[in-house]
DNA sequence: TAACAAACGCAATTTAGTTGCGGTTTTTTT
DNA sequence: AAAAAAACCGCAACTAAATTGCGTTTGTTA
């Protein structure tokens, strides 16, 4: 487990006040999203905690935070599971709304929001229901275009 | 394996043109993408097939028709491998350009193409070198809206 | 602090996709 | 048209990601 670290946020009264128990884990993969500026895989976060935490446990946290709106699944490129905090204040247990785009490094498989990129206008689509939208662009990132 | 139909493309010139063997499957494969207005997993493909194709046969032609610009992988909902049609005529094995959006369907997890849905500009977007951008629609359709 | 609910870890399982290889079909060469 | 080369196919085994069941532990509530 990693030490407690001076976030400006308090992970602990999110958790709380979304319905879910404050154990030191889920209070440090919290703090982890707040403090990375980038998704996070099941292996990322694995890495992060020196595999001292179960696999099962990663994937029921990352559920259970999704569902409560914290996080939001995000693209990858080989088809893991990997989340991106939802600092929009925008998403809640019932609606996700994320009108931005996602980069995706082919080299790194990195993924990156890119909030300055808006999704176009789809009121005028017809005999569809919409619930998300998701705009993807795929490349290679700064430093993987470089290499 | 199903009959031969009468599309108005010719699937085997499109197949030797790109220097694929035509094959009964990858023949009827190809037409089958055509003849549909949907994306296609893997699933489609064996069921549409009877499951009288085996499933790696169906992931390598999926492969071999990706690599030279026939089809591209689409975003699935249950991150399987997922691919539409190419039929701008604007890709090939070394870039893939699809400038519309797909939707898929919650419930049925069909994908619809959006054609006349146009990707937002991304020009000004810096430090990224761009290989594809794809726009993604989700929610339900008319059919299972209703139900 | 007792009772209940949520979270955890382990093992086993499911599912999607991949790899190696021998045999077959298609294409190319002569 | 036959031989050689290349592409394709199917089987079996395998890898990796994600899920499930269940008994135990931890957190929350009254």
């Amino acid at each position: 487990m990693k030490e407690k670290n001076n976030n400006a946020i308090d992970a602990q009264s999110i958790l709380s006040k979304n319905g879910i128990s404050r154990t030191q884990f889920r209070t440090e993969l919290l703090n982890f999203f707040y403090s990375s500026n980038k998704s996070l895989s099941v292996d990322d976060i694995l890495k992060y905690f020196d595999n001292s935490i179960n696999r099962v446990t990663v994937y029921r946290s990352l559920e259970s935070f999704e569902s409560k709106g914290l996080i939001h699944r995000v693209p990858d490129y080989n088809n893991l599971k990997r989340y991106s905090l939802c600092r929009e204040n925008e998403c809640s247990s019932t609606l996700h709304n994320h009108n931005h785009g996602h980069f995706i490094c082919y080299s790194c498989n990195q993924t990156f929001c890119l909030e300055e990129i808006k999704s176009p206008d789809i009121t005028r689509l017809k005999g569809f229901y919409i619930q998300e939208l998701k705009l993807t662009v795929e490349g290679y990132c700064k430093d993987c275009y470089i290499n």
